[in-house]
DNA sequence: GTCTATAGCTAGATAGAC
DNA sequence: GTCTATCTAGCTATAGAC
């Protein structure tokens, strides 16, 4: 009997967990297409550029995430600053579950991952930079202080996130996003 | 020709140097070995329980590293509140060299060091919490308050080295220092 | 206590059937 | 497009000489 093809977004969503929790050294193969639903020769021949390809693809899904799920929204000057950034945390808040997942940049940005791929990875950060220094513009500050209050926020999801993963709880992160609505607020 | 015995300290620096940069699994025995100046089998001679036991005691040196250059420091009370924080802010900036250098926790907190390791993990990051805590509350605040800054302080200083080390620059981490300093002044 | 040499296994990657 | 079977390299770990 014929095997079904498996959609690309049931493998990106398997990658993307696999490489989230395990980083680029630490995702196995076996791991890789197990989380997917396919073997492992049949992940080559999606990926025949083996796991640097498939973790190139991953970061690509992950920067259309941010392009989509926060930049477009915090720069939509069709609705108040306010509604943005609250839809945009919501987002944030869904993609992380609540804390309880890690940052795939941040899963990547160290041992092999780092080396192959940091170009990569600073671009994907910088679009999130920009989209709050964007909504820092809206909201009237000065370029300075925009691009000052992007860079906290981020450091707020990122730092909660470490915090919240290595003690159990989603209240560290829960708490900076709440911090970082507030921070917005005119 | 006898080869000289190679120190403990030599050796728990270089297993933390290649820990740091790869995570649990991202570190082989190979560069375990090379970093610390030994072959691996004399690696296993000291640590015959493997990685396992060579991660273990990394994480001890880490929280003693902890108790004696941010938990004494911050918890003195022969000096002035002011003075300890800029103290352990100090021995803190040494230990990331600026920025430069990520987190062991971090590092250690994800692929098969967090499963292996998470109670240790919480537990140094516990007592840096609970460091920062006890100065909180010698600058005057009540309990829950000085609890919160010790989180916030945590996450700056986490958050900013992932920033750093993505972006490339010690800015992030040095301005996340400067903050913190600033937090405490009475 | 350190070394060379190697065992045993699992990793990433490939060949070829269906 | 997916699969089973397999290759080779690198991994963790061990044996035994000095």
């Amino acid at each position: 009997m014929r095997m079904a093809k498996v959609s690309d977004l049931e493998i990106l969503n398997g990658l993307m967990s696999v490489f989230r929790a395990k980083g680029y050294d630490g995702a196995s193969l076996n791991e890789l297409a197990e989380a997917t639903g396919l073997k492992k020769a049949s992940l080559y021949h999606r990926f025949p550029g083996g796991k640097k390809e498939m973790t190139a693809a991953v970061l690509d899904f992950m920067e259309s995430w941010v392009i989509n799920k926060v930049y477009n929204v915090l720069s939509d000057a069709k609705i108040a600053p306010t509604e943005r950034l609250r839809e945009a945390l919501a987002n944030i808040n869904a993609v992380y579950n609540e804390g309880r997942e890690v940052c795939l940049y941040r899963s990547l940005s160290m041992d092999t991952g780092m080396a192959l791929f940091g170009e990569k990875i600073e671009k994907g950060i910088n679009q999130w930079l920009e989209s709050f220094s964007i909504l820092g513009k809206a909201v009237g500050k000065d370029k300075d202080t925009a691009t000052q209050m992007a860079k906290q926020s981020f450091i707020e999801v990122q730092g909660s996130l470490v915090l919240s993963k290595a003690m159990g709880s989603t209240e560290p992160f829960q708490n900076a996003i709440q911090q970082i609505e507030n921070r917005y607020k005119t």
